[in-house]
DNA sequence: TCTGGGGTCCTAGGACCC
DNA sequence: TCTGGGGTCCTAGGACCC
């Protein structure tokens, strides 16, 4: 039997999560915004309507905002983290064939045909995931990864009648798929963006329609195979096989914008120390060893002329490392290299890459095992695991903090962490 | 004053080898 | 003065995603 694809999208999926512990926020306008506080990410559809664009910076919005009563929230990926486990928990005990695809997206993998009818079962879906765990979802069924993400889009939006339940919707035919992709922007389409969109339209293509009928061989030389996996998905050929296995990391990155300019090589290396060791952790999470890192840092790509200044440094460990010491002393040499005076700096980040597998690597003839602190950093994640993270960090990471990020509209960890769970009497808040 | 963070895949071009 | 061709591996940069 040939098989279909759904996407089950968490709709609004942050402000959504916001909102469960809050729930006079339904019928608000709500967004949340991006690390440091830097632009909108979610929106609620009141948001949305109120013509809040994807993107925007909040110091552009932050006006606004408080003239039309809008509620802002910090990230907050504790609580979102929790919150997808949990969605996606729910779509494990249901269905079997399952790929996450990302923090509020999950594809499945459906018996096609006519014999049975996935509306409802996307409906039934639907409706455990709000009993449950209390996020909206929208349901897109199609015979590639594509046309399902297009259905979701749809199923999001207003399901045209007679042709679904609230919240789900299926491609079923060619006709109708045709129907629905002439409605479509190409700039809309999954693996379309921005550069894309612009040579199609030089081209004359404007929406799904016409990309799904667009020359193979001009697609395929000036979109890449990846182009042309688009179209042959939107032509009801499946190109993308459903991934139920997470496949291991190629790279870790651990980043942040400063909360404020930094000048000085001291905060600086404080920030570094904490990339890199927040990057190990990350790293022994996954069993992971990396064989190089990478420093990075930068000035506002938004600043004046005189302070434009980016670089970064590789270096390879001599063996592949998850030791916290290790890592920090590697960043802090990079920085070394790199680092001029003079400039304010806003962002900079550690990458690690040539990742492998705990103790499947080659070892080098000077290898020695003391140096890596192996039980040392084994307590240290068992301490900070059972105790809260930063419980027991370096103490080089510094105590000022002047490059800490902004998160001044931070909502509490509810599901994480008993300190933040909130105390009786505000769960009757209105 | 204030514009995110963390990923993947693809391609072109250089280094290197025989 | 003339100065191959084909293969592999690596890396940087581009493009995309949420």
């Amino acid at each position: 039997m040939k098989k279909v694809f759904a996407l089950v999208d968490c709709n609004n999926f942050y402000v959504s999560c916001e909102r469960l512990f809050r729930p006079a926020l339904n019928g608000q306008p709500v967004v949340v915004l991006s690390n440091n506080d830097g632009c909108v990410i979610s929106r609620s559809n009141e948001a949305k309507a109120m013509g809040i664009p994807m993107g925007e910076p909040y110091f552009k919005l932050r006006s606004f905002a408080l003239r039309r009563n809008v509620h802002i929230f910090s990230s907050n990926y504790a609580l979102y983290g929790d919150l997808s486990a949990r969605v996606m928990d729910v779509l494990h005990r249901m269905e079997a064939e399952l790929e996450v695809y990302s923090i509020d997206e999950a594809f499945l993998s459906l018996p096609g045909g006519d014999s049975w009818n996935r509306l409802d079962y996307g409906a039934e879906l639907r409706e455990r995931i709000r009993k449950e765990v209390g996020i909206p979802v929208s349901i897109g069924i199609g015979p590639t990864k594509t046309l399902a993400k297009i259905a979701a889009r749809v199923a999001k939006k207003e399901v045209p009648a007679g042709s679904g339940s609230q919240g789900v919707f299926e491609l079923a035919c060619e006709g109708q798929t045709d129907a629905v992709l002439e409605q479509t922007d190409v700039q809309d389409i999954w693996g379309i963006g921005s550069r894309f969109t612009a040579r199609l339209n030089r081209q004359g293509i404007y929406n799904g329609l016409a990309l799904k009928k667009a020359d193979a061989d001009w697609v395929r030389k000036y979109l890449t195979v990846v182009g042309a996996r688009v179209v042959f998905e939107l032509n009801g050929i499946s190109c993308l096989p459903l991934e139920k296995a997470p496949t291991s990391k190629k790279s870790i990155v651990t980043s942040r914008s400063f909360g404020q300019p930094v000048t000085a090589i001291s905060d600086l290396r404080e920030a570094v120390i904490t990339f890199a060791s927040r990057a190990a952790v990350k790293l022994r999470e996954q069993q992971l060893e990396a064989g190089a890192l990478h420093l990075f840092l930068a000035t506002s790509r938004f600043g004046e002329p005189s302070n434009v200044y980016s670089n970064g440094q590789t270096m390879s460990l001599a063996d592949p490392t998850s030791s916290t010491p290790a890592l920090i002393a590697t960043a802090l040499h990079c920085l070394q290299g790199i680092y001029k005076s003079g400039y304010r700096y806003q962002k900079a980040g550690v990458l690690l890459t040539g990742l492998v597998p705990q103790g499947h690597r080659q070892q080098s003839l000077f290898f020695l095992e003391t140096a890596e602190n192996k039980p040392l950093m084994s307590a240290l994640d068992q301490i900070n695991s059972r105790w809260g993270a930063d419980t027991i960090r370096y103490g080089v990471t510094g105590a000022g903090k002047s490059w800490e990020m902004r998160q001044s509209y931070k909502s509490p960890a509810y599901t994480t962490n008993w300190q933040e769970l909130p105390v009786v009497k505000a769960s009757f808040d209105k």
